[in-house]
RNA sequence: GGUCGGAUGGCCGAGAGGCGAGGCUCAGGACUGCAAAUCCUGCUACACGGGUUCAAAUCCCGUUCCGACCUCCA
């Protein structure tokens, strides 16, 4: 096992505070993050989630930890009811459609997939072991109408994390209080409606409530206590409320660091799923690459709003491009793989709560730094800088030469290699002999096809746009 | 009504008592046959009004505006 080599801080939205992150078991840390409700296809908020928890479980392994990540797929809700109607195909081909969506959406921007990855429907029978138990020690009862639900008054500890007070909620418009003791309580498990998809329990059939599910499956992959639960801002009430209500319930201390990502806005608004397709991930990446598309949503802090748009977009890949070129002239100088260190500035910036934004301002001078090198031909220092700039981008999964951004026409580049140099000969035989309407007219045929040609000392380069 | 967050230069985006983060754009310069790339220089900002302090973008009080959550939510 790899030493622990730095003190990492953490900001805990239970205590609203940056505090140093000490886990249960050394060496050891388990994630559970909530992931998506597989309902529609992602756009770029969901996955800002998927990023920026991606790079605080990159930098925990970085730094040493043996890392647990599970992030759950609800696969059963309302929504995904309605939708199945609505496109006339059963519930689970919904429920598969989506989470396909989403798989392809992490992958597309090399969000590593989880260690556990547990459907809510896979796991009734822990819902049923919890709700039996919750029963049994009265913190929930069944009323006869075959929902199940907690009952929030006996909890002291009840909405400690958004630090609201019980009475002081909206009470909700439909209370039904025929069955519930208090308009408050949540619903654990929600009787079968016709039609609808249920599972049999001592209560009657039914279906599970949304909250209990992350409870359960938190419980099952990662015990009583773990160190880290994550998710979006918007969770922290009633979700993650609900969540520690039930865990405690049981008995169970649950998460002890509770960590939530901001959202991406437009127009200074939370983006809404009635936004339509353009935010789409997918769609997206018709714009610009899965790394750049990754650089820009993990380039702000990840308890800032991001204010997106695509001019901001293409500012942010321009300078993504600029590091990038750096790397693959540095490669070409130093005649080898760039190994990837981590530097003490990059260690400090992570380590103050994934200060990602610090982080790129050491980079951009460490790719300063690297460029000057070239110039000088300075390969000591250079092969330091270039380390260093890839090590960090590894980190935040932007790593030009990790395969799976590679390109996959790799035959294909290969021929046009060939015949971009052979266009190269020429345009060199022709500024030796100083006939430069010659060259300019290769080099502006070349332009003319997206290739852009650099001249260094050591010979001309090119790229595609 | 309760709870939480925000307002920083042309734009994006950090910081949280004292040397103007960084990026993008733009202008000028170096290099270059000309470009491109790169480097250098410049563009001196913190919503408003008070206060504390030797010193405030940062702390305190008040104000305005914006946003989020209050049982669908990344």
């Amino acid at each position: 096992m790899s030493k622990i080599t730095s003190d990492l801080n953490l900001y805990n939205t239970a205590d609203r505070a940056v505090s140093k992150f000490i886990p249960l078991n050394p060496g050891k840390v388990g994630i559970y993050l909530c992931g998506a409700t597989v309902q529609a296809p992602p756009h770029i908020g969901h996955i800002r989630s998927g990023v920026n928890f991606d790079i605080l479980r990159r930098w925990l392994t970085a730094i040493g930890y043996d890392v647990t990540f599970v992030r759950n797929v609800t696969d059963i809700d309302d929504k995904i009811l309605h939708k199945a109607v609505h496109e006339e195909i059963p519930w689970w081909a919904v429920a598969m459609k989506y989470e396909r969506a989403f798989s392809d959406a992490y992958a597309a921007l090399n969000v590593a997939p989880p260690t556990y990855e547990p459907r809510a429907t896979g796991h009734i029978t822990q819902m049923i072991q919890l709700m039996e138990k919750l029963i049994a020690n009265g913190s929930a009862y069944a009323p006869g109408n075959g929902d199940v639900y907690l009952e929030v008054r006996k909890l002291k500890s009840y909405l400690t994390l958004s630090n609201q007070k019980l009475d002081d909620l909206l009470s909700a418009d439909d209370a039904d209080l025929t069955y519930k003791k208090d308009p408050r309580d949540f619903a654990l498990w929600k009787a079968a409606k016709p039609g609808d998809p249920s599972w049999p329990t001592p209560w009657g059939d039914g279906r599970p409530g949304w909250h209990l599910e992350c409870s359960a499956m938190a419980h099952a992959y990662l015990g009583e206590a773990f160190d880290i639960h994550g998710g979006g801002l918007d969770l922290i009430f009633p979700h993650h409320e609900n969540e520690i209500a039930q865990s405690e319930s049981a008995g169970w201390d649950f998460a002890k660091i509770w960590m939530h990502n901001a959202w991406v806005t437009t127009s200074g608004e939370k983006m809404s799923k009635s936004l339509g397709n353009s935010l789409q991930v997918m769609e997206i990446l018709k714009k610009v690459r899965g790394i750049e598309l990754r650089w820009y949503l993990g380039s702000a802090h990840y308890r800032s709003m991001l204010e997106f748009s695509f001019e901001a977009l293409e500012e942010s890949s321009v300078n993504f491009r600029r590091i990038e070129g750096f790397l693959q002239r540095a490669k070409g100088l130093l005649k080898s793989d760039i190994q990837p260190s981590i530097s003490a500035q990059f260690t400090a910036a992570m380590n103050n709560d994934l200060a990602v934004p610090q982080a790129l301002a050491d980079i951009s001078e460490l790719v300063r730094i690297g460029n000057t090198a070239i110039t000088d031909n300075d390969l000591t220092t250079l092969a330091k800088s270039a380390s260093e700039v890839r090590g960090a981008l590894e980190i935040l999964g932007c790593d030009p030469f990790d395969p799976i951004f590679a390109d996959s026409s790799n035959s294909k580049s290969e021929i046009l290699d060939g015949l971009i140099s052979l266009a190269l000969e020429q345009r060199s035989a022709a500024r030796e002999r100083k006939d430069f309407a010659a060259s300019d007219a290769i080099r502006d045929s070349l332009t003319a096809l997206g290739i852009t040609i650099e001249d260094t000392p050591t010979g001309s380069r090119w790229t595609v746009n």
